[in-house]
DNA sequence: GACTCACTACTCGGATACCTTCTGTCCGAGTTACTAAGG
DNA sequence: CCTTAGTAACTCGGACAGAAGGTATCCGAGTAGTGAGTC
């Protein structure tokens, strides 16, 4: 999985807490990490529809969504693609013993596994939201962290 | 996740229906693939102890266990290693707002939620074993397709 | 006929190049807020 | 005081190199089977 992952979930995460526009230089320098690279990701949750971009002098990303209505998974698949990591190139066509094109009607036996095990994988993903996570930082850190975050956001620079 | 996966798995269902040792070549003749590749796999699975390897000239590799006591999470993690597909760098722990380590007892709710998703995905690979895939190839492509891969493989060249 | 020995052919195993993908970076097009002048 | 044009700075977006892991390949070490030779 791309490592770029993690930057959008913790980004998604401190955009809950900001009612204007943050610049990606602003979030890149609140987590230490390459303004450039994240930029990258930060477009990828733009053309998903998860963020919306405000351009000009006090431009930035917000959120188009509530939290609660944004899974994991969406961030996830925006930032990796939708494309399932296990791919059948339909061995059970080829070599001498090739099983006939007509005998495939239903997916291999190997597919099936996996594409049930993505499955299940997808759906635990899409059972945690960004408001969920929002709620467990609260818990563990204390809500007060949530507000340092949104006053340091908010005060210039 | 690496091709050579399917190729592993298709490989340790039909090494389900060889009581003699394979060669490898024999299971890339069959398979059409790369032979020199696919040795790398089958090296991968022989130093996770799913397979043994037999030196000499009626060579190749056999099944260790029962079918039903190897599953497809053993041959996914020994071909592509038991390393989780996230790996949480403690962002929380970086930039100016940087959570103090000492308050950093439980990890972070992102890579919790990760980590759910993966022992969710692990666990549907845990529950299909190379058994139930053969069950499924002989229910698919009928009874006959295993005996005649039999055959085949014992057939001399 | 049975045993011994050397040989051949075949096997696995690890070390070696190539290529796609991910990581990281840069600069240009476009938009907004601000400033200052003029009516 | 209000309007308006101009300016300047800041933003995003896509195009451009570098590095890492996966893909594909090769050759060497070792072993079991085979055959001839000998007792």
């Amino acid at each position: 999985m791309s490592g770029g992952v993690e930057w959008a979930l913790h980004c998604c995460v401190v955009l809950t807490s900001a009612e204007e526009p943050v610049p990606a230089s602003r979030l890149a320098e609140l987590h230490d990490v390459s303004a450039s690279y994240l930029a990258k990701q930060l477009q990828a949750l733009s053309r998903a529809g998860l963020v919306r971009s405000v351009e000009g002098k006090a431009g930035g990303y917000i959120l188009t969504r509530e939290p609660a209505s944004i899974t994991v998974l969406d961030v996830v698949e925006a930032v990796d693609g939708p494309a399932p990591a296990f791919i059948c190139t339909e061995i059970r066509q080829r070599g001498p013993l090739a099983t006939p094109a007509e005998s495939c009607t239903a997916p291999c036996p190997i597919a099936r596994a996996m594409g049930a095990a993505q499955e299940a994988w997808r759906e635990a993903l899409r059972a945690v939201s960004i408001a969920d996570l929002v709620q467990d930082v609260a818990s563990a850190s204390g809500p007060t962290a949530l507000a340092r975050v949104s006053q340091w956001l908010t005060s210039p620079r």
